[in-house]
DNA sequence: GAGTAAGTAGACAGACTTGTCTATTCGGTT
DNA sequence: AACCGAATAGACAAGTCTGTCTACTTACTC
């Protein structure tokens, strides 16, 4: 750990912490003890734990779409692609024990907070347009139109990793994923 | 509030809390003071914040499946059921102000006690059977097999509800209502 | 009338919370 | 050599958290 910066160890151990533990149930000390860092030093990069938060939300985001973009460049063609997208998840579920989606845990435990709701709607925002992109340089089945198609496999997914959380298991997301291909 | 039993008040108080502001940020001071009771009425009826959360899971759980029965009564057919259960929670949305679902927040800040799991996978295995008997009274399209028609319909509804709580909107269960209808 | 369960009021313990503050050190840059 | 940003260690404030405890009252039952 101690090769890498201070700033970054801090939001590194933040947001495993935040993740594994729930935000509201993990405290500044064992920040501080885990990332082992200075007091001052945690309050010098970040002035409050809101800022924490948001620095995570944002680092998730772009850690998120890096792992989707490094999995998805072998694979060639729309439909297979948005297949992939499900194998991705899964992939995410076993990695991260089930736990569900970083930014439904947030929405699901902070009350109303202006700056939390953009950075999360920005982030589903831009999987759909992912999505999208997809759907219109496939030429599926067309039992739904592009965007009703694109809302589809949005929802299912969204779904399937929610209940993925409850059971924990990535049997949802792999039966979503059977469903998606009915349609493509 | 002061007609009714304490430990019926405190578990409705308790409740209310949990939804609104979340299980951690709720405090069992906040609970006495809003509830108007003692503090030793409260460890009387549930010795622990634990058996409070557990007594909640199951107090929503019948609530949930009572508001359901109510609201399918008057509705005729297994395909306008089908239908009417978008409806149900769309006028959830409106009533709970969007936060979405109860289960799925508290699954979202509490860690690993098998105990929540237990019951909140038992309302979600209730539910999906909910559908399910209703998707084999109808003679829908054939688009898909009784048993993967109730699995889209359930995650759907499942990744609207989550979408709902993001955006803070019904737009979601009611995109999900006419992919829905499109499949029965 | 005695006994019991359920209620009230409030003090208290002990741990934890976020955030501030002082004092000091280290490593560069000017 | 002087300065400065970034780091360290740790005390501290002021509040909150869950849970326990004592002492007392009320209401109902045997």
């Amino acid at each position: 750990m101690r090769e890498t910066g201070v700033k970054d160890r801090i939001l590194e151990t933040a947001s495993r912490l935040f993740y594994d533990q729930g935000y509201n149930q993990t405290g500044i000390n064992q920040i501080i003890d885990e990332a082992d860092i200075a007091r001052a030093s945690l309050y010098h990069h970040f002035p409050s734990k809101t800022d924490l938060l948001l620095a995570y939300l944002d680092r998730t985001h772009e850690l998120w779409f890096g792992e989707l973009e490094t999995y998805m460049q072998p694979i060639a063609g729309a439909r297979e692609r948005l297949l992939a997208l499900f194998d991705f998840r899964v992939r995410r579920q076993l990695k991260l024990k089930y736990k569900g989606c970083h930014f439904n845990k947030i929405v699901a435990e902070t009350c109303e907070d202006q700056q939390v709701f953009d950075r999360v709607r920005a982030h589903k925002d831009r999987f759909r347009r992912y999505i999208h992109d997809l759907v219109r340089q496939t030429d599926h089945r067309k039992l739904l139109d592009d965007e009703t198609l694109t809302e589809t496999l949005f929802l299912l997914l969204e779904g399937a990793i929610a209940m993925g959380a409850m059971y924990r298991s990535p049997d949802y997301v792999e039966k979503a994923k059977r469903i998606a291909g009915s349609f493509l």
